[in-house]
DNA sequence: ATTTATTAATTAACACGTTAACAATATGTT
DNA sequence: AACATATTGTTAACGTGTTAATTAATAAAT
């Protein structure tokens, strides 16, 4: 005999964690996927994941990079960008060689299969974001772009 | 001799990826890690994920809820809830049995060292919030989940 | 009632996120 | 030069995200 249970109780409402459905993280968590599950199935389809996707993005657009700085651009943390390196280099999408200048850093490049993904998924992506954009508005895109990165940069 | 590479070149605009800097899913993932970053060492310090967190907390909010329902709630996939679940079981958090009407389901309620840690861990967090709703805006924070609650809906 | 299809949850396999510890190289100090 | 310190990148260990396959139980269909 399973009675249905009443929620606990907390006690005043001070003590109430905030409601799941208007929490900032949640929410973030939420636009986030539902954002990236319109690019995950074309990704897949080249056989990408959307941090790879973002490596060698970054270095078609900014041509030689050490690993700090893409770890920056991409905000990818040391340690995932480590394997994420290693993958695509096995891969042949990306090279790596060593600062001559400098034997702690790791320059990366982007290889010619590599511009070949660029060249193959960026049409498409253009597409999707285009497409999300003219449905959400694309003015409304470019507040929203400048209310995150307010929040972003709150603590600088 | 490492010459500084320049950009490598890609042709007509339409086909260059979307600026790092400007794209959605970049922009969410910054804006939602700044944001976890003000709650992450307060959860650790309490050993407890975000994702844990999330959970024992609806329970708390809700009473016993099966496992489908919480991966709605929680935004947790179900394969990574059942890890959720085992762990929380394990430290004594959850309990968890199964349904006597419908044996496929699996209903999980908040244990009293759960109830324990809702109260420890509620006011820093509602604290936390609140310092991040001051210095963002309150009304700005709501405009913004408006507005991240349409992105995450625009397919319904 | 037996078969078929659907649903809930788990498991498996792989990739990434997170923190801490570590190795290798650079830099600064004496 | 020798030492201490700082920085770059890697490894380790654990937890989560993601997709696909699997198991168990229910519901639907003859």
């Amino acid at each position: 005999m399973s009675r249905a249970n009443p929620p606990v109780e907390l006690g005043p409402d001070a003590l109430l964690p905030h409601s799941t459905r208007r929490s900032l993280p949640i929410a973030l968590l939420r636009a986030r996927e539902a954002v990236m599950g319109h690019f995950r199935p074309m990704l897949a389809r080249h056989e990408i994941t959307e941090q790879q996707w973002r490596v060698i993005r970054i270095l078609a657009e900014s041509g030689k990079v050490d690993a700090s700085e893409m770890a920056d651009k991409a905000f990818i943390l040391a340690p995932s960008l480590t394997r994420i390196i290693r993958s695509l280099e096995e891969r042949g999408l990306i090279t790596k060689h060593k600062d001559a200048d400098d034997g702690r850093r790791v320059l990366l490049e982007i290889a010619p299969a590599g511009m070949r993904v660029i060249a193959d998924v960026s049409p498409e992506s253009r597409a999707i974001y285009d497409q999300l954009e003219a449905r959400y508005g694309r003015e409304r895109v470019e507040v929203l772009l400048d209310m995150l990165d307010e929040l972003a940069t709150l603590g600088d």
